[in-house]
DNA sequence: CAGGATTGGGAGAGCGCTCTCACGCCAATC
DNA sequence: GATTGGCGTGAGAGCGCTCTCCCAATCCTG
């Protein structure tokens, strides 16, 4: 149950332990026998490498962070799992630590001293309030971040978004496919660039949608579906704005007596879980959350390794995935 | 952007290492206007201590793994987020990292060997596959570990689990105070707990019920709801052990003609999401899986800080959640 | 074959922190 | 007034690793 250092690996192989250190580090330049001398030592010993002395000295912790909100603004997020696969998947096979940490009091300052303490490398921030100042902060600082989607107000920052421009106006392209022609739209939150883009690029393929508001939330779904009813009885074809949101919807629209996609095509977008839980099953526009993750985690490895290199930002491309709702 | 070192602040404050160290930990005795002279000395040059080179002597890595699996076996899991919500709760006052680790190849002996070499002081493990070695190395190496839900086969192990047989038990009394008498059960896998155990404790109330086999998933509640109307087109209600599947179930009693809860009555198991997003909403029996979590975090801490301290099992009591499908 | 270039390996200096140990100081005791 | 005890403080020894020297050995080149 001792500990076995590289001192003993060293010892047991017969050389210094500057040597041993380079076979570990798969390092330049070590004759292949006593490369060999040293791996077996590695393995009779049981040799595994203190992470701990080693950040002391490399100053990097081989962990990065990924930002959440907290559980109850996430509701069920569809896509934290996806997430953290995507990053996974990257970070991994080079054995960095993916450190989780859900938004609540302080945590952000938290993970800002955490990073200048040098606990962790870098940052992934997910569905950060606009008015939060620490992304600011931490770019400031010259501190790796990348941001999960495009922040509302445009700044010196590297993020992955999917382009929610397109993505609703391949919605109002399949609604318009459907010769539907008394068309509307339930709307994301305003105050967040997914949902202004989703409204604007919608309303770019199908000018004279009727719109209504609602925030992403399922419960804002039932209610903004209700009140589209009210306003419009008949409408034809919807393009909701969140799968969350389509799934509060439905049952409103069945409730009302419409049948869903015969009287009322609907559309949702993120291809997430309550796509497939909805009754019919959703027609919706997909985002690659996986590998928009995984792409997150790279731009974040390379700011890491090349640390104050510029802002860049990756654009995924949606898809339509048709179902059986519209 | 020079770093801060302990030395520095010990300068500042004209005081050695020692004591400005001592300060920085809260310890005992340091001289009141000494103390002072150091916090304003910590908050003058900005301090943070380095947290390798603390780990490095203390040997505590300040992080504890949580093992999940992959996202395929997830499935949209409606748990996740609570999971992390209620671990961080506990974890994060305290200044422990919680480092996310989902299942792939490898991953359980990468923990492990995060663990021996000392990067990580504990591992909370969920959904653990019953022939997996890990556990049991785990505790053999007298590494701090705690199970979420009860392992299949018994082990001197440390785990937190849902009274998973009295909540099955209050679904089967529920169904008979609604007065079914033709009353049926879609299971889990039975090679899981609880799976095993939802059964075992809707028969101990519900003796003759019909049994259908499903695996948790939503597609297999599916299946095996098409199953038994076609075996017992005369059931009128059902107990679903989890609503995962009881999602999936309901459709296929739309589609036959049935109406829930007027026809057949329907109880889920896990109060997850999917209760909220099927229609109508599902009764179902609820696990506190967010206490749940943090009593885990307080289990493993409690490990941690006493190495070989006997395994505990603590078990929560579930409630039933009354809505509309029974 | 001499001289320089190249290469592999070892010695050792830290990285920033904690913690033991010993020392100095002052109050309490005889 | 000398001795004891306690308490606060500082000196310094590591924790286990990486990495920069520097030296020895080998190689090439004219």
């Amino acid at each position: 149950m001792k500990r076995v250092t590289l001192e003993e690996v060293a010892r047991v192989a017969g050389v210094s332990r500057a040597t041993a250190s380079r076979v570990v580090n798969g390092a330049s330049s070590v004759d292949e026998s006593l490369r060999h001398a040293v791996q077996k030592a590695i393995s009779s010993t049981g040799y595994l490498p203190n992470i701990a002395a080693r950040s002391l000295v490399t100053r990097r912790a081989d962990a990065i962070g990924l930002l959440l909100p907290d559980e109850r603004r996430m509701d069920g997020d569809p896509h934290l799992a996806s997430v953290v696969s995507g990053v996974t998947r990257v970070v991994r096979p080079l054995g960095i630590h993916l450190v989780l940490m859900m938004t609540g009091p302080g945590t952000r300052e938290q993970a800002l001293s955490d990073l200048r303490c040098g606990r962790l490398d870098g940052v992934i921030l997910v569905h950060t309030d606009p008015a939060d100042p620490v992304p600011g902060q931490l770019i400031a600082a010259g501190l790796p971040v990348v941001l999960a989607g495009r922040p509302l107000r445009p700044m010196p920052i590297t993020y992955v978004d999917v382009n929610q421009t397109a993505g609703a106006a391949l919605a109002g392209r399949r609604l318009k496919s459907l010769q539907r022609n008394r068309i509307a739209t339930i709307t994301g939150p305003q105050d967040t660039a997914a949902g202004q883009d989703r409204l604007a690029g919608f309303l770019a393929e199908v000018p004279d949608a009727v719109v209504v508001h609602g925030d992403f939330t399922r419960q804002s779904g039932i209610a903004a579906m209700e009140r589209l009813l009210r306003c419009c009885p008949d409408v034809d074809g919807v393009f909701i704005a969140s799968d969350l949101m389509a799934n509060g919807a439905i049952p409103v629209l069945h409730r009302n007596g419409r049948k869903v996609p015969a009287d009322v095509a609907v559309v949702g977008f993120d291809d997430s879980s309550a796509a497939l839980t909805s009754e019919p099953e959703l027609t919706t526009v997909r985002q690659p959350i996986s590998d928009m993750a995984a792409e997150m985690a790279r731009q974040l490895l390379r700011q890491i390794e090349q640390p104050r290199s510029p802002a860049t930002s990756v654009m995924f491309e949606p898809s339509l995935v048709v179902r059986d709702s519209g």
